[in-house]
DNA sequence: TTTTTTGCAAACCTTTTGCAAGCTG
DNA sequence: CAGCTTGCAAAAGGTTTGCAAAAAA
């Protein structure tokens, strides 16, 4: 496994997880998108680093990573799942129900009192998947 | 069609849908579910009432319905999607990752967050998708 | 060398759709 | 009666899986 300085080879090391050159790409490729794609798109970025990749490797990868919490699955509806690099603090999401664009929303606010709803129920929160569907409002003059 | 007296036959006139024998069965079953059904279960229960009724007519007809606004369909992670009643206030779904339970949260001080937010960028909320996974915490002595 | 990961292709599962027959208004 | 709705069976679309070969530790 080649070049050990990279910062998702560290990643991948402290998850517990085997570093393969498919884990490091796919990290990579997540890191570079500042959008929302689903695997498929990721599929086609990924074979940009490194086409050996194949798209049942994404899906096995994604899962992986997921479940070693250095990714996030989006589940949107009526789309095929879209995924992120575990952001550093949770946000919800505003779909654009025209555009299909996605904005992530700053929630500190919103965070806290879903951790006290969570709290007061006796759960502990696991993970969090919040989006508003909306579509822009005509400009105000 | 039969029983105008039914609160369905008058839902279903109001949002200018003709008035099926399967869409007042529908309607029917998922006013008595107290739970959140997937198509699938939603089709077994229906059966109940109209044996009639098949597995395409349960996904055209919540379809439809979701569309008329009389229902609401809940997308959570790798599983079919749930439905409900469209409920009288929007609210948060807080999903036990271990029974699969869901609980509704009351959230009226998350709307008007949420509200506010997509205002103050110019959007105006179509729907909300917001579900929290949580672990119940072993139970504090 | 042992164990995990990968590619390929086939399978899976939920959801959608074409079509002819049956209802609704 | 015109047009929407339905049942059936087939198809679609995203995701998963069995297996043998390849790579990691």
């Amino acid at each position: 496994m080649p070049n050990d300085s990279s910062e998702f080879v560290q990643a991948l090391r402290e998850a517990g997880l085997k570093v393969t050159q498919q884990r490091v790409a796919l990290l990579a490729t997540l890191m570079e998108s500042t959008d929302h794609p689903n695997a498929e798109e990721i599929f086609v970025r990924v074979r940009a680093l490194d086409d050996s990749v194949s798209l049942a490797t994404v899906y096995r990868t994604l899962s992986t990573l997921e479940e070693a919490g250095l990714v996030q699955r989006l589940t949107f509806e009526n789309e095929p799942a879209r995924f992120e690099i575990t952001p550093a603090s949770q946000h919800d999401h505003l779909v654009d129900v025209d555009s299909g664009e996605v904005i992530e929303l700053p929630s500190e606010e919103l965070n806290r009192i879903r951790q006290d709803l969570a709290d007061r129920l006796g759960y502990e929160i696991v993970s969090l998947h919040s989006f508003i569907r909306a579509r822009k409002k005509p400009a105000v003059s």
